[in-house]
DNA sequence: CATGAATGAGTGTTCATTCAT
DNA sequence: TATGAATGAACACTCATTCAT
């Protein structure tokens, strides 16, 4: 399963930011993803990434499009890559449905600082340039999604009457939420001795399997 | 069901707020929630509020202070109340997890801005009066639903083995990510043609519906 | 004669500015009339008015709005006024013109910081609330000292064929010229033995005798 | 009479600039002219000009000493040339003063950038290099024009009693005050339906004829 | 000979907060 | 009790200039 996986992630940064770049984004995604957009300094993320303050203007224009820039960097990590999954013939439907959610568990876990900027982002209602490039991503990853689900009910494999909108709220806000409380999960579940590295395996474990079984009975059993 | 769902509000406002520091409240409240706190200066509020900008000074000391105060406001939305509801001796325990569902759905959805704002408070790493508030509360809610599912599980009426942090995560993550992405959900359900108001009524209802079918399927069928 | 002047003054100023305003728009006047307004910083003038840099913008709201307050503040001089020179029966055609020579290098001689200003928008090319506002009263002075001059040419006092635009020039030009050789003045007269004061005096005095003698030529010779 | 004029031009351009020291020169002089010094950033200049903003600094020191380059390699058309003009024994000598105005208008007339920073310069009143290198050249020319006025004095032409230095006050004042409103004056004048071209020689014409006028009927006539 | 990369100093402006009244 | 006036600190950003290559 790990193999498809692999296949699916088809490396795309064909984003063309030098290393100093990468380092502000970087830093920039880091404070950003805690404190907010208006809540980091440019002088902040300047320190952060150990670099002039004028280097951010002097790189990126503005603080603002340095936003733009992190999005620009990361966007590939938002894109769902199903199509070679849906013509997969070696796998059954409920199991692309499984490869989909460990991959998506694996991407968001993995970048949780550009996912916590996402959800912030979201929360804005204005109309921004980053909010129509959220908009446009979902959007698409909802059609790839409907196609899976649609593929496996034709095949009968799947029941009728699934809201994808909700399932895929389900997933999202899962992981979202997942990523957000961090702590919280760690404490309750007494994991407070593990790496941070082991807690992090731990948690995409528990949440591929939780979200699978989730998936699963939705998919397969009569409401 | 209406009638538990009305038992469990028993208004804790004990809150000593006059008519003003309710309206500084309530602005704060809307516009720190799609701006964030950082992003929203204290001119805005008083200008959105109708008041004096020293007044924000004044009454709550700063502004900090408000967004405290904002919690302290707020805080009793976010106390799941089941002790009635446990002892309740009319209801199946389904039925029980059925209108803690409906509760929990009814008071989140009604006070997105607040709820917004919690989203985003969470996302902080740091140690803030905030933090602490919001942790101590999920983990008082924690206990009401582990107790809620465990009397189910020995009651033979719930499977073992139930991870009940994760399904903690399910349910405020789905509901979560639906206030921050009602716009999209809007959208691709063709629902442009509704009133805010019947929007939000047909969004709670589906989400009590999805979320319930959820747990159901998640607390009774064999994994 | 002077009498006749200060009839003209009719003190309008009706300008709404508070003592610190004052202060700034005085403090701003005297800093951009050397080195002009990109050259000159807020902070240098809040330094010069003995106010706090914040105090700038709070008052004026920008840079840009302070100059445009000080031609609020000023505009009165830059309004050259004959409605009651035209009608008053005591004076002579040429007489009368004297008196509008009188006024005006009393006028801006008095004010040079000012002017000094209106000398350097004058030569932005691009289209400002400053440049139409000038571009504005200079119509206005056009069409006065049209009329003082047609009058004495219906009368036969004054010859035909004056280009009054050109005359207007020529008052203009001399007096802004000298406004800027000031220094130079002085030195090639050697009047440095003179008080700021009497020096003043004196090119007032010097500069009226020379326009008008101009005017007379032109206005009544033969060319 | 064009002759004259030409034999006077007399190019003393011994200015030692390359093609690339010109281009930024006169990228410099037209951008300076507006916005002036302050407000003219290197940046922009080097955009003008289609170079590097670090050949500015390579080329010229600084931005300071560019402007003073802008000076060196304009500095011939500010001096008036009169000594063969003195000693031409075919002209009146109101026809020499008459040449002299033709030249002195032509040369301004046809580098109004130039002129433009010149007259934004004068109004700075601390002592630079430049301001020193413009009272320089103003005391050269007046003594040039002394010469000329004396001389007709003696041989009787002219009256007696003329202040040369409030004379040229009024042609440099005159001529400053039409490049700096050339669109007033083009508006007041309807002559809007000329090109660029037409407009300048036909302003030329006028302000000609205007000043030599004026000289003629100072010069000549009893006061 | 020429320049892309980089920066410290300075720009205008907004900020939350204080304080006299 | 309420508030207009005021401000130091911080903000994002632009500046002319330097320097390694």
């Amino acid at each position: 399963m790990s193999r498809e996986t692999e296949s699916m992630e088809t490396i795309d940064t064909t984003t063309e930011f030098n290393e100093k770049q990468v380092a502000i984004i970087t830093a920039a995604e880091k404070l950003i993803s805690t404190d907010g957009f208006a809540g980091t300094s440019v002088r902040d993320i300047a320190h952060e990434a150990g670099v002039n303050v004028a280097m951010i203007s002097y790189y990126f224009g503005s603080k603002e499009k340095l936003l733009e820039a992190i999005f620009e960097y990361r966007t590939s990590i938002m894109r769902i890559k199903v199509e070679n999954l849906i013509q997969n013939e070696h796998l059954t439907h409920i199991e692309k449905v499984n490869v989909l959610i460990d991959d998506y568990v694996e991407k968001f876990m993995h970048q949780q600082d550009f996912h916590k900027i996402v959800i912030r982002e979201q929360l804005i209602e204005r109309d921004t340039v980053i909010a129509s490039l959220i908009l446009e991503l979902k959007k698409r990853n909802l059609v790839s999604i409907k196609k899976l689900i649609s593929d496996g009910q034709k095949a009968g494999a799947f029941k009728k009457n699934i809201d994808v909108g909700l399932m895929m709220s389900t997933m999202v806000g899962t992981v979202s939420h997942m990523i957000s409380s961090n702590k919280f999960y760690r404490e309750i579940n007494h994991l407070e001795h593990l790496t941070e590295e082991e807690f992090q395996k731990h948690m995409k474990k528990k949440l591929s399997f939780h979200l699978k079984n989730l998936f699963k009975l939705v998919l397969t059993y009569e409401s």
